[in-house]
DNA sequence: GCCAGTTTCAAAAGCGCTTTGGAAAGCTCT
DNA sequence: AGAGCTTTCCAAAGCGCTTTTGAAACTGGC
């Protein structure tokens, strides 16, 4: 059922039955309801193609996955991420389109996906520090938002982001609140703009409260089980160990867990550790207490947010830039106490 | 740049520059020359929903996740799977749609993804038993392939798989031969195909040994940490413990090592465990030896292949229906060992 | 009863591509 | 040289929608 044998069942025009089903004030009460009967009772949908073609907007939201070499690290952030933007794409009718590009073939995607009209707008993940890609999109004139920002680019753009570097300063202030004087970071990996602001917040936190930053103390790698067990571990051998971790992931903080199970320590009372929590729908810390204190952030809604934030930005390009700074909740739970004495 | 304006630049019809561009043989070599570099030079590309119109195809993939209520779970397979499906995709020249869908829905879903042409195919993922969405796909005439499979669906359709019942017969098998007698079971819901798959394999290992199955050694539940975890701690406290776990995720297998270690026994001496390990990128089991025993297969691999099937399926629907077992790899970690008597 | 203004609808022109159905030119062969 | 092919190109129709433009019908005021 097209448009065509639909306006011919009623014995309407074409014209009438579209500017009907879309709402249009020229189309008589009497006249909409009996199309918009028709309409349900044959489920007539628009075809998406058609109308795309002729609106010149295709309602497809674009993700771009990079593929690094072959063992592309898909991050663990990614499907919350997606379900979060997805939720809110098909609330407001758009679809999502996600394209794996080899890396290094960025940009001639995004001028492809341009040029072939397939996408409205785009989302950009995982910003590194002075990413190119900002430019390049408003060179390439598509509509776009960032999940996380982008230390270094200069000029205004569409974010959303976790106040990192607060949410790391206060987790770090809390600790020496707790008693804790070595405090190791556990951290991403410092390329990723994220990571960095999370270090930031780190050292000032040390500095405010007249604490030295100890590079030793530190620690930086893709955020891994193994990692963050290795790391730990290390820290732990050091001559005057931390009392107290920061930990850049709940799936880094279950390897530092282990490691500090593994040296007899109990985590909470021996070591202090404070993870950030993105609330992964698959590592939920439930139970009445938290397993580990955290900063917590949904990424899922962030997610949410962000997609919301492209569809304003296609809708109303003349707007300025909007930004959102979540600020991640600092959630007390029994990886955390007191520094032994 | 469109069509028209690239035809009129090279003094041709749209007709010959479009032949030209898609390959057809009724151009000449030295047209087809001189359009190809023409197109190169403007960075020419045909408009998608235009050709999708003209054609009838949109070059659209679709994967549905559903939503469930408002804390969807996420599985934590899909980035990869979706990794890898991509991957196949854009070699393909597809682009992927992924579309988040209110639980109860999916059949409207469907049906409208149908009626408005938006995809040319679908990938359904995490079948239950005796899924109803393989005889829906069939009557709504959308061609699709199964990640998984149903038992209990009647009807011929195109599935890659892996070997699940098989894996933890071997697994199970592989215990016993090490003098297991009690092996615990932690399984993901089986509801869903594959996890109903895997008991039946443990099932079917025992009982060719002579060994009873006990029901009270089996658990089964959403594939988290702390599943992993409670379960296991539950079963080591049974006044005759299990010496050995099969493990349904890798997630799951952290709780299990941390229950164990907990409980002052050793993985691997003490109590042994296998886990199916689907080599999540973010979670892979470096080191020369890996730290689990694992029934091993990738699911970014299932991606690709499943990709390749829905494609095949679309190209060619009169082709039998395509099937892919995948054999899971018995992988020799550490967490395994000989029996302690 | 007529004019201006408002409602309500329809014809037709795109959107940018593919594809059908020729037509013109070039070739071979007798 | 003309019939019959083959090769190479093109005009135009069509994919299913939206949107512009304009016409018909209806309204109210005088």
């Amino acid at each position: 059922m097209n448009l065509k044998q639909l306006s011919a069942l009623l014995g309407l025009s074409q014209t009438t039955v579209s500017r009907a089903l879309n709402g249009y004030a020229d189309v008589s009460a009497a006249t909409r309801a009996r199309v918009l009967a028709a309409a349900e009772a044959h489920d007539y949908r628009p075809n998406t193609r058609a109308r795309a073609l002729a609106t010149g907007r295709s309602g497809v939201i674009g993700h771009v996955i990079p593929r690094i070499n072959t063992h592309a690290m898909v991050n663990p952030i990614f499907a919350d991420f997606i379900a979060g933007a997805g939720e809110t794409y098909s609330q407001a009718g758009y679809e999502m389109l996600i394209s794996v590009v080899d890396d290094g073939e960025e940009e001639k995607a995004y001028r492809s996906m341009k040029r072939r009209g397939l996408v409205d707008g785009l989302v950009v993940s995982a910003p590194r520090m002075n990413d190119p890609r900002i430019a390049l999109l408003d060179e390439i004139g598509l509509p776009y938002a960032v999940h996380g920002r982008a230390t270094g680019a200069d000029r205004p753009y569409c974010w959303v982001d976790v106040n990192n570097r607060r949410a790391f300063a206060r987790a770090t202030d809390f600790l020496i609140d707790l008693g804790h004087r070595r405090i190791g970071l556990i951290n991403g990996m410092e390329t990723m703009d994220f990571a960095h602001r999370r270090r930031r917040g780190y050292e000032e936190a040390l500095r405010a409260r007249g604490l030295a930053v100890d590079a030793a103390l530190t620690r930086q790698d893709e955020m891994t089980e193994g990692y963050g067990w290795r790391a730990a571990r290390e820290l732990l051998a050091l001559p005057d160990p931390p009392t107290a971790f920061l930990v850049s992931s709940v799936i880094c903080m279950l390897g530092v867990r282990r490691a500090i199970e593994e040296a007899g320590l109990m985590l909470g009372r021996d070591v202090s550790a404070i993870t950030h929590d993105d609330q992964l729908s698959y590592l939920r810390d439930d139970g009445p207490v938290p397993t580990f204190t955290a900063t917590r952030s949904s990424v899922r809604e962030a997610g949410q947010r962000l997609a919301r934030m492209v569809i304003d930005r296609i809708d109303t390009p003349q707007v300025p830039h909007a930004h959102e700074l979540l600020e991640a909740e600092l959630i007390i739970g029994r990886s955390t106490g007191p520094a032994p004495r």
